[in-house]
DNA sequence: GCCAACGTTGGC
DNA sequence: GCCAACGTTGGC
């Protein structure tokens, strides 16, 4: 099982809404960078969790963590003529690009931001710092018992709030 | 909204 | 296969 991060603009997709998604499941579709899609197509699998990281807003850092559902799956969209994420290039017996389905599992009552998590000197080599244009990327199993991002006891530095994980 | 850093494209 | 031009990301 795998920690990963994965990114998104809230004002395009945020924690909210895949909490309001049916069952809280959407679809983490229009990757369209080669180093994101390789962890998503080789690397990611069902029942690995992510924290979702909200990026290009009023405060960047991590927003919650999800469920991975699925197994990586050709992206449809890359089909779509009609759609942002088509691509000419995709062929159906090659799929150039993939998703996979992910289901909310807790919202930070806070956003952990950016600042809190640099800060941290045990997450200085996380690739969010390392390579900030990776919109999906590892994070190893020591950064993700740092008090800051622990996902079982999230996060003793949101406003001293924390939760319990659900059991599965 | 700016702009630096980085990823991709395409001519050679 | 290099690398300049271009496009995008994302913190500020």
């Amino acid at each position: 099982m795998h920690y990963w991060l994965f990114k998104t603009e809230p004002d395009d997709f945020s924690i909210d809404d895949l909490a309001k998604s049916p069952q809280g499941v959407a679809r983490w579709d229009g990757i369209r960078n080669y180093q994101a899609r390789n962890f998503l197509r080789d690397v990611v699998r069902q029942g690995d969790r992510l924290f979702l990281y909200h990026s290009s807003c009023r405060v960047t850092g991590v927003a919650g963590i999800a469920d991975i559902v699925t197994d990586p799956y050709p992206d449809p969209a890359q089909y779509e003529a009609e759609s942002p994420y088509f691509d000419p290039k995709a062929d159906a017996s090659h799929p150039r690009w993939y998703c996979v389905d992910i289901r909310f599992s807790q919202k930070c009552p806070k956003v952990i931001p950016t600042k809190t998590l640099k800060a941290c000197e045990a997450l200085a080599d996380m690739a969010l710092f390392k390579q900030p244009r990776l919109s999906i990327q590892p994070v190893t199993p020591a950064e993700c018992k740092r008090p800051v991002i622990t996902p079982c006891r999230l996060v003793a530095s949101c406003a001293g709030a924390e939760f319990q994980d659900q059991p599965a």
